[in-house]
DNA sequence: TTTTGGTCCTGGATGC
DNA sequence: TGCATCCAGGACCAAA
């Protein structure tokens, strides 16, 4: 599942082949892919050239000659991938049955490439969005309620803890609160915690200042390392624009090890049902009563 | 205004 | 073997 580390491994194999190229066509193949849209999604990109390629938390966005960006989500499945017109397979891969967009490009030294947006379960797709000036820089309009994420040079602890101490949430659903703080999900959010033994029920407000700096340290040390290690991949929905997996999986501490025993203190991990989704974390390292120191 | 829980969606895994 | 059900979870929305 693509959090900031696998969104980012995507954007840094993208940009080399995107920045300069000219849209021929985009083929739309399922209407869920471009769903957010309003206008025509392929005739507003026809001719348009891309400049580069930006991220914000798990938000991607090719920003156009035309002060547009074109802003694409992962979701839970969705991969961008890369293709020349000499793939042997490329016609073949037309036919794969999660093929939802494919755009056809020149690139800036003049030759053919693809990029195909697959996704299995529909959650991501693309939308077309002006650009606005905010703090010095253009960001998509439709993005502008999403925080800074914590590998921004700009993030900033304060306004964070800040906000985080309004909070009468628990810190996990705080962590995944895409307006506090961008890029955290599931798998990134149980691992921080653990390693700053909090447990994720706890209320954010009652965090001591100690405490969230700590989490905020875990939370950006987690995601470098996930990074370096090319993000992390459980199955085939995350790839690299090249379709290679990342490595990051065999490093996480908690996240899918119920019942295997912690890293650190041997107690067997546990499994909470947490706003419909999966929570790992050890009972022992990560009690209820830890977090105010 | 803030918090909370439901919904969307697909396909693999599991159980009967 | 075949069918039904469960499960994964990011973003969004509506109810409380």
């Amino acid at each position: 599942m693509p959090e900031l580390p696998e969104v980012e491994v995507v954007r840094l194999g993208l940009s080399p082949f995107l920045a300069g190229a000219r849209v021929g066509n985009v083929r739309v193949f399922h209407e869920r892919a471009v769903r957010r849209n309003e206008g025509d999604f392929s005739g507003e990109l026809k001719d348009v050239e891309i400049l580069h390629v930006s991220r914000r938390g798990k938000y991607l966005w090719l920003v156009t000659n035309g002060d547009m960006a074109v802003v694409i989500h992962l979701g839970m499945s969705g991969q961008l991938r890369m293709r020349s017109a000499h793939d042997a397979d490329l016609a073949q891969f037309a036919q794969h049955p999660h093929l939802r967009l494919r755009f056809t490009l020149t690139d800036s030294q003049g030759k053919a490439t693809f990029l195909d947006f697959l996704d299995q379960r529909t959650f991501g797709g693309m939308h077309l969005s002006p650009l606005v000036s905010v703090e010095g820089e253009k960001i998509p309009q439709s993005i502008l309620h999403i925080a800074r994420d914590p590998l921004d040079p700009h993030f900033s602890f304060n306004p964070f803890a800040q906000k985080l101490h309004r909070k009468k949430t628990e810190i996990k659903r705080a962590l995944l609160d895409q307006s506090l703080i961008s890029g955290v999900g599931n798998i990134y959010a149980d691992e921080a915690l653990w390693r700053s033994r909090v447990h994720g029920n706890f209320k954010a407000d009652q965090l001591s200042d100690v405490v969230v700096e700590q989490l905020v340290h875990n939370v950006k040390e987690v995601m470098h390392e996930a990074l370096e290690q090319g993000g992390t991949s459980f199955d085939s929905l995350y790839v690299n624009v090249n379709g290679e997996s990342g490595y990051f999986s065999r490093n996480l501490n908690v996240y899918g090890r119920e019942s295997e025993p912690c890293d650190r203190c041997g107690f067997p991990i546990e499994r909470l049902k947490f706003m419909n989704r999966s929570s790992f974390y050890c009972p022992l390292c990560q009690s209820l009563e830890q977090g105010i120191a």
